[in-house]
DNA sequence: CTGAAAGCGCTTACAG
DNA sequence: CTGAAAGCGCTTACAG
């Protein structure tokens, strides 16, 4: 070829990152344009638009969120905590509420809790300090305190997965009541009339409590010829439904449960491995399962019937909630709190009847 | 009591949030003595950073974090990019850069991609733009280009399950080779002299092409008596799983295969619910096995022998190797490429003798 | 150990 | 549509 012996040159690696000044010098507008075309394309001309934008990706410009943030007060990026991320609802959650945010060009923040009440505090506290747009919070317990502390710096929070009972903040909660029922009348059907309800012993885990009020309502339902037993465990985990699987094999066959469900699919798994282990046949000496579908319970000799919680759905929900309150800042924004109906599942470690196979 | 009526006003909700210089006038000292407590406590005394504590706290003063990251030049927050949450491993991986990350005090920013190139390379831009310390990135495959972007703005990257191949980034891998190696050994020893892997079509998916060969390892180690046979689908999900079972059940039961592996253990899950459907035993006429332990593999009828990948540990060893490329800014690190080992978990669906049961 | 001051890299009225 | 300038809330040498 005839062309001079010109080249583009890459740029030296080790000359200091790109700042908006000096975008604004290589396409000779002032900074200001250039931040207009950052965040308002549609005020800039096109022309000039398209020059800045050449000049960005030449000078490889990135743009330093922490100082866009401080000059505008705010964030655009949504903090999102969740109770854990172990258990795949919240897996579910974080994807939904990831899809609707995005679409709304807007990035979430992601937290898990690990299950500890403090560890959510730290996660709010440093979504605070990062000053993001929105809190989308699926808490432990009652969290007021931390809430306000959060809302009286102007950042809207939306509940998930919790009833804070008080018009004053929009929640998208699970109907844990209708859980526990569907899940009751679930093991009646099956012919069970000894129930056994595994659950905790902290009152304030919301979602415990309501599911076992449901379970009580199918039991009433039925009448007198059901029993019905609840265990309170210091804590949901897998260790704590296989040491009640051990009180209850230590029973004699008459006085055990026929049919138990676990709070968490984690303790219910927990309790079937113990059956198996103590060669109790699950589902037909002992029907049992879960109540939050969560996938992560592997470990299930029979897979585990449950009650789904569609985690995704209360994530996109809870977003557009919060969109919609960060767009209208308090005044036009009416508190809403949105109830996802849950679904049972069907397994094989329920399955005493030919037709449910 | 004879004390004055004088209580401690609750502070007005609607004031404007305390800022540092607030704190510093209430407590009497200047701002960069604030400072100092929040960043350096030790270079200031005992009298006086509890004066500046206890107004802080009487203010609710919650620092700004871009304000700070920017007049620091760099955030204190490290950010983590994995390739899909919903892949349990990941989840762990999580968990353990976490844990190792807030013993050091501090934070995780954690983003999936959701097995999307283009949502990784968002996710990395975000961080980019965010000025995180360090980046602990787990690619879906070759991210030169992305890893550059960010290094030449001087935050530390390293790779978690990929091996870059070269010297000049920390990596933490799996053996993949050996995992793939540990699945084909252990169905020949089960007794499967016909084994079928299910990969991927994308040869750039360095796991599944690593994998792969240590399954035909296993089976060369074995001489010719073991036939070794590939198919290769378009993705790595359940549906794929499901497709190969409907064309291995459409063959005829003599040229079958006797063992099958699934790259992932989704693909794996897949199969074995299709193998149910098809009324074809499975680990009986079909052992069939994952190889990323993904505890979100739940559907499946039979539980799934899988090779599990130590998710945990790659996340601790990741995050100590980034913690300490970042105290040790270029200089006195030395870029390392740690290997965890993979192992054989048990389980129902490569159960065929009886002492495995 | 403490204080005064410059500066981090943007955004946003404001005036043209 | 574009530019000059003030300011966002901190941190960090620097001097005392």
């Amino acid at each position: 070829m005839g062309a001079k012996a010109v080249r583009t040159v890459p740029r030296d690696v080790t000359a200091a990152p790109a700042k908006l000044r000096d975008v604004a010098r290589h396409a000779g507008v002032s900074m200001g344009t250039v931040s207009h075309v950052l965040n308002h394309p549609d005020k800039v001309s096109a022309q000039t638009r398209e020059r800045v934008r050449a000049s960005i990706s030449e000078l490889g410009f990135v743009r330093d969120a922490n100082a866009s943030s401080l000059a505008a007060g705010r964030s655009r990026s949504i903090g999102l905590v969740v109770i854990d991320l172990a258990n795949s609802m919240f897996v579910d959650v974080a994807l939904g509420a990831q899809n609707t945010a995005r679409a709304a060009r807007r990035n979430v923040l992601l937290a898990g809790s690990q299950d500890d009440f403090e560890l959510q505090g730290e996660n709010v506290d440093f979504f605070d300090e990062a000053r993001v747009a929105g809190l989308l919070l699926a808490p432990l317990k009652d969290s007021a305190a931390q809430i306000r502390k959060v809302r009286s710096r102007g950042c809207p929070v939306v509940l998930i997965n919790y009833d804070a009972g008080s018009a004053d903040v929009c929640s998208v909660i699970v109907d844990n009541e209708q859980a526990g029922y569907l899940a009751g009348r679930h093991l009646i059907e099956q012919g069970c009339r000894r129930i056994m309800f595994i659950g905790g012993d902290d009152d304030s885990l919301q979602p415990v409590a309501h599911r076992r009020d449901g379970v009580k309502r199918a039991v009433r339902e039925h009448g007198s010829s059901v029993r019905f037993e609840e265990v309170r465990m210091p804590d949901l985990t897998e260790r704590s439904g296989a040491e009640v699987g051990r009180r209850v094999a230590a029973r004699g066959p008459d006085t055990r449960p026929d049919g138990v469900i676990g709070v968490t699919d984690t303790l219910a798994a927990g309790f079937v491995e113990e059956m198996v282990a103590q060669d109790i046949s699950v589902p037909h000496e002992i029907a049992v399962m879960g109540c939050d579908h969560n996938t992560a319970a592997i470990s299930t000799p029979v897979t585990l019937t449950t009650i789904a919680m569609h985690g995704q759905r209360l994530g996109e929900e809870g977003m557009t909630l919060l969109l919609d309150e960060i767009a209208n800042e308090g005044d036009r924004h009416l508190h809403q709190r949105i109830v996802v109906e849950p679904e049972l599942v069907l397994r094989g470690s329920t399955a005493r009847m030919p037709h449910v196979a």
